[in-house]
DNA sequence: TTAAATTTTTAGATTAGTCTAAAAAAATAA
DNA sequence: TTATTTTTTTAGACTAATCTAAAAATTTAA
């Protein structure tokens, strides 16, 4: 029953996530020591599992020179992406959790196998075309559109837009964000930008202003 | 993170689950045949984990006797249990699921480990105290309020009650119920007992009278 | 453009959960 | 109460996913 020929085991679902991850962030071709890093896990078990990947046609994958998902493998990435948003919207919306408490659930959520599940779970939860961190959940055929959005501190001086989402997932930082009151759907307009620390004053749902960090003003996902 | 002092196995807590339910309908003690029958294994990989289960105090097992569970043993059984089924409330009361549908997706979500899901999860059920089959839910401290029911093959003629629960699980068994229109709810009057074949003449919501098979009456469970 | 450093792969081992075949214990029957 | 059958356990092996240590390939630097 478990693992037929179009399913694959929780590890295969991860490697294929971490790879889909790497590839749409960074280079489009992803090495080895960059996934053993985002899986824990060692170089040797990662070129062992690569080559299973690619036996499977999940990946293109050429010795030493890295790995690119092939279309097979961009669906089940996808797919898992999917499912991880719209648990994560679940949790909160339905649930109560906050925005910062519900990536390891979904973790887990994520490799549970049922695509009739999980179509009646989108259509329960309205068809959400973004969970609570703002990240676009691709639809039951794969698709995703990916909004245009732009780091606060891409942003210039007068410029102004609402936040709508943030590059960085830890609990810490979504905490931090709360504290601040730069949630999503917050507007923010760009006061100042101090060239010594890269930190940004902005001025918040047009009342008061505050300065923030380079690293905090780098996360923060603005559409314009 | 993964498998903690306090946490089990995938493999292990669906073991304790089976030793629960086998101790609970046949008897007490349960035998290594009897769980390789139900977890579809060879007798001999039941032993190893037998032997792993006991180390770790979930079970009391004596070679060549049988093994009971533990305290520690039973709250995790009554836990999975717990978790199992009020999934498939979720799934049948929120997602529109049929009662012959939710056994297999419920099996994978019974293993994902968060205290606060599965109680906020109850909180946002209502705190059901049964599952669409009529089988208790074991509150969040383990304790399970089995309800007194009888089999419409134990009833006598001239008897009635409220058809309150299963002792069979299959889809096939079900959706049968579904079509005949003996659901939980129904009101069912005893006519006649056939004495050949065991078979039970019945009145089904004080309208149309109906004979069913011995099979069927004894695994429909009435609260009188 | 060779030498050094880094990255990646191979070789061989480990663990969890499973298997088959054979041995041991218990239950049943003659 | 011995012989036969059934149940259970042991012994030894296999697979998936991991590891360490060492070898090979690639990249960077002198």
């Amino acid at each position: 029953m478990f693992n037929s020929n179009y399913m694959h085991s929780f590890t295969e679902e991860n490697y294929l996530k971490t790879i889909y991850h790497l590839s749409s962030t960074n280079s489009l071709v992803v090495s080895t020591n960059q996934i053993a890093e985002i899986t824990n896990t060692k170089a040797a078990s990662v070129t062992d599992m690569l080559k299973k990947l690619s036996d499977k046609k999940l990946i293109n994958y050429i010795r030493y020179q890295g790995v690119t998902l092939t279309e097979n493998g961009k669906n089940a990435a996808l797919n898992i992406i999917r499912k991880h948003r719209l648990w994560e919207v679940f949790l909160v919306e339905k649930l109560g959790f906050k925005w910062d408490e519900v990536h390891d659930i979904a973790e887990e959520l994520e490799h549970i196998n049922s695509e009739m599940l999980i179509n009646r779970l989108d259509d329960f939860l309205g068809n959400p075309s973004a969970d609570p961190h703002g990240d676009p959940i691709p639809d039951r055929k794969g698709a995703i559109q990916q909004k245009k959005m732009i780091r606060i501190s891409e942003m210039n001086q007068t410029e102004c837009g609402i936040i709508s989402g943030v590059s960085e997932h830890s609990s810490i930082f979504l905490k931090l964000l709360e504290k601040l009151g730069l949630t999503l759907g917050t507007h923010v307009l760009v006061r100042e930008k101090i060239e010594f620390d890269g930190s940004v004053v902005i001025q918040i749902n047009e009342q008061n202003d505050q300065t923030i960090s380079r690293e905090l003003a780098k996360n923060i996902l603005i559409m314009l």
